[in-house]
DNA sequence: TCCTCCCTGTTC
DNA sequence: GAACAGGGAGGA
């Protein structure tokens, strides 16, 4: 299920293929795939790829018109997609035929005028694709509220977001404390800093929030180096699958030994997440 | 602030 | 054929 990491490998092995490219026409295949507030596909039409980039776990494309649709397309146009548990986006040839989980298609037009095709696809369909202007995203409760990015966060910004009394666990899900952390590396980050997932945030002491962020920091750095994780169905657009899930520590463990003391790990439920720690070594 | 729902494939 | 996986919306 991509997290930041993945997404992050998604936004870079993907944006050599999107770059300079230019949306000649879509077609929806599940309507509940656009978000509620989104432009229709449509407006993509004319809409050049200038840059792709992540925020979260949300995929950022950043549109400018076309040379021959300057004037007559919307300007300042971008397109996010969550892929949340199981979409993908694959890139290929002209005219593929449509999956069984396909969602939406784009046909597309690379500099020197070669048509190719972005597929995507999502299982389980909970992923979501938003068209939108820059009111539109400043009106989207959730990308308002979007926490900072944990790579270029600092302690000091860090410590006071975690003043509420829920599990630090539960927290550190809340996208809008700080944006990209699921369940995986959320689980991972705690065991590595030897933090029981449990406990209150406010109960942690500055160190124990500055341990937790430097943890959180390396171990989505060592992720992203491995290309993420690849639980089930996550690829990135060359198809590649990640391997930091041969890293796990905890997350998918549960009832195992522990790697480091041999204690059996508990699994626990928190923000209606499997959770999984070891009851020695997190305290 | 917590719980349920959304959805489908995999595993028990 | 039930349990489970889970991010975020929306309601209690």
């Amino acid at each position: 299920m991509p997290e930041l990491p993945e997404v992050e490998t998604v936004a870079r092995s993907l944006f050599p293929h999107v770059h300079n490219c230019v949306f000649e026409s879509a077609k929806l295949l599940r309507p509940s795939t656009m978000h509620p507030a989104s432009l229709p596909l449509d407006s993509l039409v004319g809409q050049k790829v200038v840059d792709l980039r992540r925020r979260g776990k949300l995929l950022l494309f950043e549109l400018y018109p076309a040379e021959e649709f300057i004037g007559t397309a919307p300007d300042g146009l971008s397109m996010i997609v969550h892929l949340r548990m199981t979409g993908r986006i694959l890139t290929c040839e002209a005219n593929t035929e449509i999956g069984r989980h396909t969602r939406c298609v784009w046909n597309m037009r690379k500099p020197d005028s070669s048509p190719f095709q972005l597929f995507f696809d999502d299982t389980r369909t909970f992923g979501k694709i938003f068209i939108a202007t820059e009111k539109l995203l400043t009106g989207w409760n959730f990308w308002r509220t979007l926490g900072p990015e944990p790579l270029e966060l600092d302690p000091e910004n860090f410590i006071p977001r975690l003043s509420g009394k829920r599990p630090i666990k539960t927290s550190l899900l809340d996208q809008s404390i700080i944006a990209g952390i699921g369940n995986i590396y959320a689980d991972e980050a705690l065991y590595a800093s030897g933090i029981d997932p449990r406990r209150p945030s406010s109960s942690l002491t500055p160190d124990e929030c500055g341990v937790l962020l430097g943890e959180i920091k390396k171990i989505l750095t060592v992720a992203i180096a491995n290309k993420g994780s690849s639980i089930r169905d996550y690829r990135d657009a060359d198809g590649k699958a990640g391997k930091f899930q041969e890293s796990f520590a905890v997350y998918g463990r549960g009832d195992k030994p522990c790697r480091r003391c041999g204690t059996v790990l508990l699994k626990a439920r928190l923000g209606g997440r499997a959770t999984v720690f070891c009851p020695h070594c997190q305290k």
